[in-house]
DNA sequence: GAACAGGTTCCACATAATGAAACCTTTCGT
DNA sequence: ACGAAAGGTTTCATTATGTGGAACCTGTTC
C-alpha cells in the first residue's frame, strides 16, 4: 500500500459520477450530471450505462438517476459489521436526548476521524445526515480521545498520518504541541475541542474501550459557543463517560479493525 | 436504456470484489479473498488497491480489508434521500413492537421489491440486516400491494419485468393469476403471500399511497406458518392499514421516483 | 416545418487493464 | 541457523477496454 494515490483509471472516474449523482441529493437528469461532471456526453452517457446496469444506480423511468439497490446492500453490510453504530445506537439516542445536543458516534480509519452516527436530540430526520463524513484526528474531540488510548506503536503510526493544518488559531500546530494534550486526555480520560476545528464549535469526548483497554470508537457530545461555553461542558461529563463504557462493554466481543 | 446488460468492463469486475469483501461480513484478507474471487494475484492486487484509494475500501495496518468510508457516505446518502425508511422508522418501530413480528418495509426499483427496512420486534441487533436486498415482486405480499396501486402503464411495464418463476405450489406462474389476486388487493387494500415466495413464510401488506395517489412502498407484518395460521393475520389488519396511512401522510412532499 | 434540446449510437484511436513470472519478506519446521 | 513455503508486491510486453467527436434520432418549440 506504499504506491502514490492513483486517482486515475476507470474505476475512479466511475465512482466520481456516483458522487456527482449522491451530491445532488435526489433523483438527477442526465443533463444535470453533465453540467456537473467533467466528461463529454458519451462518456458520461456510457458510465451511467455501467453503473446503472451494475446495480449502483437505478434508472427511473421518468428519465431520472438515482443510486441503486446494491448500493444500499453494499451500504448495509459495512454499517451492520464494520462499525459501532448499531451496537451504540440505543445509548447514543439516550444520551442526545438527555444531553439536548448533538452526539457524535466515531472510529479511527487510517489515521482519520470517521463519523458512524450523529444524532440531533432535536431534529429526527437529520439523523444519519452526515454519518460516513471523515474529519481530521489531531483537532477533534474524538479523534484525540482515540489516539490518547492508542498503543504507542499506533500512535506513532497514526501521527505520522496527521496534517497539523491550522484550521483555527486554537488547532495543534505540532505533534509535540498535540502530545501535551493527548497526556491530559489520558489522565482525565476525557477530551475537548477548543474550536480547533471549526470557529464557533466545542466538544467534550470520551473514548470507548474494549474489555481489552483498546480503542473502539469514542463518542461526544458537540455544541456551539452561542449555547455553552466550554467550562460548562463539565456538565455531561459523567454522563458520557458512563455511556461510554457501556458502549465499551456492548461491544467487546467485537474488534474493530484499526 | 436498451442495450442488453454489461456485465463485464473493469468497474463490473470492480464492484463484484466489493461484493465478495461484502460477503464475508467482516475485514478480510488478501489471502482469503484471492480464493473467493474469480481473478488471478496480482489482477485482485490491482483491484484492492484501486478501491482502496478510492475510499470504497479501507486497508487496516492488520492487513485487511473493509469497505470503507466513501461506501458510507454514499450509503447515506441513499438512505437519507431515496428511501421511506427514515421518514417512516418511528412508525415501522411501533408497529413492530405491537405485532411482535418482523416488520418490513419496501419500495419498488425496476419491477422488483427492495426492502429499505426490516424489524424485528424481538432482537435490536438484526436491525437493519438484510435491508438492500431485493425480492421478486409478483409473489411478496408488498410486492403485490405495490403492484395493485400501480398507474395502468407502470403495471404493465412491471409485468413485464417479473420472470414468474414458480418459487412454491402457491407462486403465480403467469400474469393472468397475478392480476386476478392484484383484483382482491385492489378491493381491500390488503395483499398476503401465501407462502409464494418461501415455504412456512407468510405475511399481509399494506400499500403506502402519498396524497395524490401515488404508491410510494408498501408494508407488511411478516411471520412463520408455526406460529400464524393465514387467517389469523387479519389480526394485524387495522393496525397495519394505518400505519401504512400515517407513513403515506409523513411522505407526502416526497416523490419516489418510480 | 425549421431549429432546438435532450438523449443515444458509431467507430477509429489511445489508454488502461491484464496476468505470468520474478521478486521480496515474514513465518515456520527441523 | 537454514531452507522452504506462504503471503504479498512489482514488472512489463500484450491485448482488451475505454474514449469522445461527430452523426443521428425523437419529441418539442416557435
Amino acid at each position: 500500500m506504499n504506491t502514490q494515490a492513483r486517482g486515475d483509471g476507470t474505476v475512479g472516474k466511475a465512482l466520481e459520477v456516483l458522487d456527482c449523482v449522491a451530491e445532488f441529493g435526489r433523483p438527477v437528469r442526465f443533463s444535470e450530471l453533465l453540467e456537473l461532471s467533467p466528461y463529454p456526453k458519451a462518456t458520461l452517457y456510457r458510465f451511467l450505462q455501467t453503473l446503472t446496469s451494475q446495480k449502483m444506480l437505478s434508472y427511473n423511468d421518468d428519465g431520472t438517476y438515482w443510486l441503486g439497490a446494491r448500493l444500499m446492500r453494499l451500504a448495509h453490510a459495512a454499517w451492520k459489521n464494520a462499525s459501532l453504530a448499531p451496537i451504540a445506537r440505543t445509548h447514543v439516542e439516550a444520551l442526545a436526548s438527555r444531553a439536548g445536543e448533538s452526539v457524535h458516534l466515531a472510529q479511527l480509519d487510517n489515521g482519520q476521524v470517521l463519523f458512524v452516527d450523529k444524532l440531533k436530540a432535536t431534529d429526527r430526520f437529520e439523523t444519519l445526515a452526515q454519518v460516513g463524513q471523515v474529519a481530521p484526528a489531531y483537532c477533534t474531540g474524538v479523534g484525540k480521545a482515540m489516539l490518547a488510548f492508542l498503543a504507542p506503536k499506533r500512535l506513532e503510526l497514526a501521527l505520522k498520518q496527521q496534517s497539523f493544518f491550522k484550521y483555527t488559531e486554537a488547532t495543534h500546530g505540532s505533534a509535540r504541541s498535540l502530545l501535551r494534550d493527548l497526556d491530559d486526555v489520558r489522565k482525565t480520560g476525557i477530551a475537548f475541542d477548543r474550536q480547533e476545528h471549526e470557529h464557533g464549535i466545542i466538544s467534550i469526548a470520551a473514548p470507548i474501550l474494549n474489555d481489552n483497554g483498546r480503542v473502539t470508537g469514542a463518542i461526544s457530545v458537540a455544541t456551539s459557543t452561542t449555547r455553552y461555553q466550554l467550562e460548562e461542558l463539565e456538565a455531561f461529563r459523567a454522563d458520557l463517560l458512563e455511556t461510554a463504557e457501556k458502549i465499551g462493554k456492548d461491544a467487546t466481543h467485537w474488534q474493530f479493525p484499526a
